[in-house]
DNA sequence: GTATGTAATGTTATACTATTACACATATCG
DNA sequence: CGATATGTGTAATAGTATAACATTACATAC
């Protein structure tokens, strides 16, 4: 098991913003939120969410270069998690299939390759946001 | 279809590099190894890479802001495009599971989520950076 | 309590990635 | 020709991320 230490007190401010966040916030978009907590870097911002992420407590979003806080409601698990992201609104839904899961790991392993992260991101359009269809 | 024009001498140029390359590029590692052919901004790389995502020859890994150029041996259809990416040497292997595809498109269908494009994107090690076992 | 090692922090500067804005050119089509 | 659309060149700027270094906080051992 990952070493489970308390949070700092930045890592916990910079979760608490991502949970309280209507959608994924950038790094700088953290630290401008955070200034009236006393942050004046950007590194104070990457350096928690770094450990944030190792712990599993937040995910980045790769194709957007920002950062949302994990639901938690996937099996907690290595499973590799997935997200939909709304290219309209912003808003992103995150699930773990464990077939999707199986199926890439399968692939990869058949070549001899080892998984250690992946990122799988679907972007498009949230039911609200699709054109009306009646 | 996508209207499949021919490309222009900027488009050419950069498809050429990102084929003759042993892994992915970044659009200044582009820039570089095409200023002997008159290229001098960021501009008339990103522009060229436009086109090419576009029309399907190009990939974009999030995961590493870079470019690769398409290999071409998967379905030629909408089918969700994977990566297997070596932390260590940067080799990249790229390939589509029908699958994989389905399933996503499953879940973020049932929830009224139109997909548009997708990156699925997966890091660790290939067979040659892989600790030996035996 | 003091020494020591480790992790976290604060700060500045810098590197890397991407886009906006504007001017000019070229091509196609009526 | 005039009108629209696409491509180009250039400069400036916005946005994302890390390197390097000095300092502080805290746990543990002596």
């Amino acid at each position: 098991m990952t070493e489970a230490r308390k949070l700092t007190r930045n890592q916990s401010l910079v979760l608490e913003k991502l949970k309280s966040a209507a959608g994924p916030l950038s790094a700088y978009d953290l630290l401008d939120r955070l200034r009236s907590n006393g942050f004046r870097a950007p590194l104070q911002v990457y350096r928690a969410l770094k450990v944030l992420m190792e712990r599993g407590k937040v995910h980045r979003l790769e194709s957007l270069s920002a950062f949302v806080a994990c639901c938690g409601n996937h099996g907690h698990d290595a499973v590799m998690v997935a997200f939909a992201i709304c290219d309209e609104c912003g808003q992103v839904s995150e699930f773990a299939d464990e077939t999707v899961s199986d199926r890439l790991q399968q692939w990869v392993g058949r070549r001899g390759f080892t998984a250690a992260t992946a990122a799988i991101e679907i972007r498009g359009l949230c039911e609200a946001c699709s054109p009306q269809t009646n």
